[in-house]
DNA sequence: GTCTATAGCCAGATAGAC
DNA sequence: GTCTATCTGGCTATAGAC
């Protein structure tokens, strides 16, 4: 009754694919690597996904399946304009401290295979920006916030909750801190963010 | 007298080298594909470099030594805070436009490799926070600029600027629009994105 | 379903002719 | 300096025993 022993193999493999292929990307993953994390051999990769191509793409939709709903968050949750963005910058610091490698994942393989998208977007519950570009608007007009383009904006609020955790390597650097004081600053931009871009647009 | 004549063969392999690194990353890139693109045949390349990992390093070293000061402009340029800010944010698209692999590359880099960083801090014109924080903290006590950490303020600098072009497909993706029209949005980010940042800043 | 052993291929690196 | 040919190791994938 062990944790362990209730999931089987399969999704064991699966969770060590996830492990390397988020860290080391599709190129850099080595097969070996993931039948060891798992506790398996290699010949058990193939017996349950045959290829590499199709184990990357198990974990490719799994990560996006993942993400989606964190973006859709900006886009398709029915709450206030600053509410939103408000709970989005909270949520998202959380979400990343969870799953620290898979949106730079998501974002490099699509950046290799544009093609992807396509794929993706025949799923249901895929983002789409039409309710945020109503809601941007219905500010403007109500004079609540400065005149801003729904793309722009949108563009801002990923911008500035996806990026720091992407480029870490090189902020800490130009900032100068060591991974503890980064970290500090990373949780607050929990309120920080939001704030900022509240800022930026409220009249 | 033609201009690949006088460029000798270890350029042209490290031009090579430039694109398909940067584009493929370490472990992704062939060094047959650089070997192609260079016209030359694979020996070459480890005539004049000796590994893989050491054409890799002076591609690295190069992207670093191009984009540095370009970070710089931020850091420590002396013109005024918003104009700085204006500036910046002006020029680096520009700078994207001319090198669209080269930000990702060394960030994604550098995340595989973060020791990297010790080797260049170690360089001249690596690029340091200091005078770019004594300037935000004047501009608070002069009250130009709401209150706001200097380091917070850089991190959203940087992600404004360099995030739209990293993520480029999730985001083509999410707000729906083709390359013809996302790269439309890109310039109007020249000066969009230095009025969000003084909007969010400025009191 | 799980293992060991190995086939087969591909990429980095080298030898040696010119 | 530049080439062709080849070595060597590592990696994906499969065969076949249990």
């Amino acid at each position: 009754m062990d944790k362990s022993k209730i999931e089987n193999t399969e999704v064991e493999i699966l969770n060590a694919a996830k492990e390397v292929f988020q860290q080391k990307g599709m190129a850099g993953a080595r097969m070996q690597e993931i039948a060891d994390k798992a506790k398996i051999n290699k010949a058990l990769l193939h017996y349950y996904y045959r290829s590499k191509q199709l184990l990357f793409e198990a974990v490719f939709k799994s990560a996006f399946t993942l993400l989606a709903p964190q973006l859709n968050k900006v886009l398709n949750d029915d709450s206030d304009l600053f509410e939103k963005i408000t709970k989005f910058t909270d949520n998202y610091v959380s979400f990343v401290v969870k799953h620290p490698y898979l949106p730079n994942f998501v974002i490099q393989e699509l950046n290799k295979n544009p093609e992807f998208i396509q794929r993706l977007r025949a799923e249901k519950h895929f983002p789409t920006i039409d309710t945020f570009k109503a809601q941007v608007t219905e500010a403007i007009e109500q004079g609540k916030i400065r005149p801003i383009e729904a793309e722009q904006l949108l563009i801002n609020i990923m911008s500035l909750n996806l990026f720091p955790f992407m480029g870490e390597p090189l902020l800490m650097a130009l900032i100068n801190v060591d991974k503890t004081a980064y970290n500090k600053i990373l949780l607050d931009r929990k309120t920080q963010v939001a704030d900022f871009i509240i800022n930026a647009i409220k009249i």
